[in-house]
RNA sequence: GCUCCCUUCGUCUAGUGGCCCAGGACGUUGCCCUCUCACGGCGAAAACACGAGUUCGAGUCUCGUAGGGAGCACCA
């Protein structure tokens, strides 16, 4: 068997997109089948090479390969006209050249009686030549098609309520509903796998197919996904590139298992690896009705695939995010110890980047809240003692530096927080950070010390003043 | 307007006539853990769109209503 992924470079590729070639990707694996990549760029004005560009590269990202192809159509404009000669000459097809004003008034003519708009076929036998004419599809005026779709189930479409569709424009080119047809069948595609909104042009791709004597690939259209709101996906929840997801550090197999469960269900399992997923996937056991995302969700899935992840593969990815943020790798820890301990406690490799910055900075201010709270004389003469124990430190490293912040602790009968606190808040400038064992041990001692000798500075500045 | 599709907690979903006064997950929330923020652990609140029918029995079958979506292009 065979699949396709079949994307319009008109817009950019964004994860709606990527659910239907993510099941269709699926579905082929689990039947040890071919995946096909197909891009429908006939409309040339609208297409853009970016949109190519971000179906090829977000595609890569995610690890969903093809077998064959990328095919474009622009690229098949030769096939596309042979195989409308073949309909005109055996009459499955004639030219039509209706004026777009009369076929406007037609179709306002019906939709004021109340029917649906359509094409009344005026040219359908006149037989005409002109070459400058649009070409149309002869439907069957009478009979049903029925579409056994495997997500859908039975949906039956009286050929009458359909029109005679241009296949050809009046420049010559073909229009969608025939190259998918002709490339459906040159490609050998057995398992059309798309969005819900295609639905309604099967019946007319299957009039085709039997016009050309062609099997009848098997069908599943698959619902649309929803924004957060319930609404049409806009550009701010999702409907920008797949890309925009990597660029937020989101990890491929987050939200490709994020994407899996919107539609699709394995009883109360909610964390797939991709081999789960490609050995548990049935395109039938999808449902039919239509999902909004949660980026909540994805978060936490995005999160829990973090946690797990091994430390050396996210070197890369988080690299490449610290260099947008113009921070030089190497004035910070080692990289491969930072992640092991900001991954438990992130949810995206973008916030591991920005909660690490203070290991690259200096930063320029404490902030308010945090110095009012924890940089006071109090802690003045601990902070003294504590910065010649840690000069004091040999060997660097979390036990040395968890045991001597005690030890100082309690030489001044202070909890532990008492101190780490003001300590967290000398060496970062927040009240946020890793345990303080590690904030230090990242940061290295020769940082840490000049940062804790600026805040008692600071304490004993803002005292005397 | 016409054709087609959909409807279980806020969201993703389990559920294929009795196991369901509806289960899991995210989110929300209470407590515990704790050097901060997180993680984690233990709890809580929260749904079968509505109305008829079929049946001993309906979230599960049928019909209708309401609501939502898609399509009806010389776009794909």
């Amino acid at each position: 068997m065979k699949t396709r992924f079949a994307p319009s470079p008109t817009g950019l590729l964004h994860i709606g997109g990527i659910r239907t070639a993510l099941f269709s990707w699926l579905y082929a694996q689990h039947n040890n089948g071919k995946f096909v990549l197909r891009i429908e760029d006939t409309d040339r004005e609208r297409s853009t090479d970016e949109a190519v560009q971000v179906i090829l590269d977000g595609m890569a990202w995610l690890g969903l390969d093809h077998d064959e192809g990328p095919f474009y159509q622009s690229q098949r404009f030769d096939r596309y006209k042979e195989v409308n000669e073949q309909l005109l000459e055996a009459g499955h097809a004639y030219r039509c050249t209706c004026s777009k004003e009369r076929v406007e008034q037609i179709r306002n003519e019906a939709m004021s009686r109340g029917e649906k708009p359509r094409y009344d076929g005026h040219c359908r036998s006149l037989n005409l030549d002109d070459i400058n004419s649009v070409i149309r599809f002869k439907t069957p005026t009478d009979g049903q098609v029925i579409v056994d779709d495997q997500v859908q189930g039975k949906v039956i479409f009286e050929n009458s309520e359909l029109d005679d569709l241009i296949i050809a424009r009046s420049d010559g080119t073909p229009t969608y509903n025939l190259t998918v047809v002709v490339d459906d069948i040159d490609m050998e595609i057995t398992d059309v796998i798309r969005g819900d909104d295609h639905l309604n042009n099967t019946p007319r791709q299957i009039n085709i197919l039997k016009a050309l004597g062609a099997e009848i690939p098997n069908y599943a259209h698959i619902p649309m996904i929803l924004g957060p709101d319930g609404k049409k996906l806009s550009k701010r929840d999702g409907a920008a590139s797949v890309l925009q997801y990597r660029d937020d550090g989101y990890l491929p197999e987050a939200l490709l298992n994020y994407l899996v469960r919107l539609g699709w269900s394995k009883g109360d399992q909610e964390i797939f690896s991709i081999d789960e997923m490609i050995s548990e996937f049935d395109i039938k056991d999808v449902n039919k009705s239509a999902s909004s995302i949660n980026p909540d969700k994805l978060l936490w899935l995005n999160q829990h695939y973090l946690k797990n992840a091994d430390n050396a593969s996210l070197v890369k990815p988080l690299s490449e995010l610290l260099k947008a943020m113009d921070l030089t790798i190497d004035t910070g820890p080692d990289l491969e110890d930072l992640i092991d301990v900001q991954k438990h406690r992130t949810e995206t490799l973008k916030d591991m980047a920005e909660q690490s910055v203070l290991f690259y900075h200096d930063f320029d201010e404490y902030a308010e809240n945090a110095a009012k709270k924890h940089l006071r004389p109090v802690v003045l003469e601990p902070l003294n003692v504590l910065y010649d124990a840690l000069k004091s430190i040999q060997d660097w490293n979390n036990e040395h530096i968890k045991s001597t912040i005690e030890e100082i602790a309690e030489k001044f009968e202070m909890k532990m927080g008492k101190l780490a606190q003001p300590l967290r808040v000398a060496v970062t400038g927040t009240g946020i950070s890793p345990s303080i064992d590690d904030t230090l041990r990242l940061l290295g001692q020769e940082k840490s010390l000049t940062r804790l000798r600026k805040a008692i500075e600071f304490i004993e500045n803002r005292s005397s003043s």
